[in-house]
DNA sequence: ATAGGGTTAG
């Protein structure tokens, strides 16, 4: 069965077709590679071999599918531990339906298991999900919580604003006298989620223990969460950076269009050789954008080691909103050729950049391609937003009657009767009154006053400058 | 085998 099967190499050879961009990526093709030359050899499938295998199959989600077929092959999947890795390779690459299998098909679930479907739920944003399995774990029989059941709950509350229970979660970890960083910084950015920045800063000032470079890090988001730009630079100040500081410092730059402070972050990040760091990259691209300073955002772009679909999006997004919709348009091809290479496939919120710079150009031709091309090439579905950025094209060239037709196709399914979507028709029907009033029929009290309610939230702030009160520790 | 802090749109 070892030699006749050679399923790990078909596999590795998979692996090495498809290009690695990443420094983890080239690892974890070495450990494959290992894996392979002592399956060769014909060492036996010991459960034990499947956990460092599946993690570096993270870096490859097409041979996580293969290393389960093993796993089944050699009964590995019966026990909890290779399993459990198993259900949480599906979980980081995305394929939520086959982590939840996985599960299922479990008939021994010890805590870590219930915690690895829990922290799944959870990114994947169904936080209502994870809080129902929360329950059933702590129903009759089930295993104890952990604190790592705990951190993921918190995330789950700060997603769904549900104050109560996530003070519940943080009354049992003191309760448990929990007094860890991880958690205290779990709860930090819970606060903070809701908005409750004073019990954020509050759990942070009551700490005794020695603070590391994350909790100063979800202090200074949770300012920036809630518009304490001021405090959010005092904080940084207090910390020796990481490219995850510095790239909350550059939202809370790009947020306060302060290019002199955006540029100091540019010289700290080269200083300290972070610039292999393609997030913090992509922030430094988004704030010279925000800035005004497009071309510096262009040269930031080129200079981009491992450019990821958010480094694409950014650029074609800045060209988007200084009214470059031409530029846009070529930089999402030269994407597309890239792509073709193996190295990155467009997202929804490409797609949505795209339509949107072509809106703001009026390149109408070329935003209709986009639409079209999302769902026939790329296999992404359109969502609302898609629609109400086309249909709003398609009313600032004139060709209402395509965007009406759209529209009424659209409405069929009432999920999609949105609030940007109206928006958008109505805006079309600016010319047309008589279509502004059918499509003012299609909309009740209720929907009127979400949609009134919904652009009220949107609001943009105002933008206004001003003197920032400390330099960055370098 | 599971948990904390980060970037993209409207």
């Amino acid at each position: 069965m070892k030699r006749s099967r050679p399923v790990i190499s078909r596999l590795v050879a998979h692996a090495a077709l498809s290009p690695s961009p990443s420094p983890t990526d080239a690892s974890h093709l070495d450990a494959l590679h290992l894996f392979r030359r002592a399956h060769r050899r014909g060492a036996p499938l010991a459960a034990e071999a499947f956990p460092p295998l599946l993690f570096a199959c993270r870096s490859f989600p097409s041979l996580g599918r293969q290393a389960h077929a093993l796993m089944v092959k050699s009964a590995a999947n019966l026990h909890p531990v290779p399993a459990t890795a198993l259900l949480d390779v599906y979980s980081r690459c995305g394929l939520l339906r086959y982590a939840l299998d996985v599960f299922d098909g479990m008939s021994v679930r010890d805590s870590i298991a219930w915690n690895a479907l829990i922290s799944c739920l959870v990114r994947h944003g169904l936080p209502d999900d994870a809080i129902s399995a929360f329950r059933a774990m702590a129903a009759d029989g089930g295993p104890p919580f952990t604190g790592f059941t705990l951190c993921s709950m918190l995330k789950a509350c700060a997603s769904l604003r549900a104050v109560r229970l996530g003070k519940q979660i943080h009354a049992r970890v003191i309760g448990d006298g929990n007094d860890s960083l991880v958690m205290a910084t779990a709860i930090i950015d819970f606060y903070s989620g809701c908005g409750m920045i004073q019990e954020a800063f509050d759990v942070f000032n009551r700490l005794n223990s020695e603070k590391d470079v994350a909790i100063y890090n979800a202090l200074i988001s949770a300012c920036i969460q809630n518009r304490r730009f001021k405090e959010a630079f005092s904080v940084l100040g207090l910390v020796r950076p990481n490219e995850i500081t510095l790239t909350c410092a550059l939202s809370a730059c790009s947020e306060c269009l302060s290019l002199p402070y955006g540029k100091q972050v540019h010289c700290v990040m080269v200083r300290h050789g972070f610039d292999s760091d393609t997030t913090l990259c992509n922030a430094i691209v988004d704030m010279y954008a925000k800035c005004g300073e497009l071309t510096s955002g262009r040269i930031s772009f080129e200079q981009i080691h491992h450019k990821n679909v958010v480094s694409w999006t950014s650029m074609i997004a800045a060209y988007g909103s200084h009214g470059r919709g031409v530029e846009a348009w070529k930089l999402f091809k030269r994407m597309q050729e890239e792509e073709i290479s193996g190295h990155v496939s467009p997202n929804a919120v490409t797609f949505l950049s795209v339509l949107s710079a072509c809106g703001h150009s009026g390149l109408v031709d070329e935003g209709r391609e986009c639409f079209f091309a999302m769902q026939s090439k790329h296999g992404i579905d359109p969502g609302p937003e898609h629609y109400a950025c086309f249909i709003y094209l398609l009313g600032r060239a004139g060709r209402i009657e395509e965007a009406w037709k759209l529209y009424c196709d659209l409405i069929l399914n009432p999920d999609n009767l949105t609030s940007a979507v109206c928006i958008a028709m109505l805006n079309a029907c600016k010319a047309n009154m008589d279509l502004a009033r059918a499509c003012g029929q299609w909309l009740g009290a209720e929907d009127l006053r979400r949609m009134m309610k919904d652009r009220g939230l949107k609001k943009e702030a105002g933008n206004s400058q001003f003197e920032l009160p400390v330099a960055i520790e370098t």
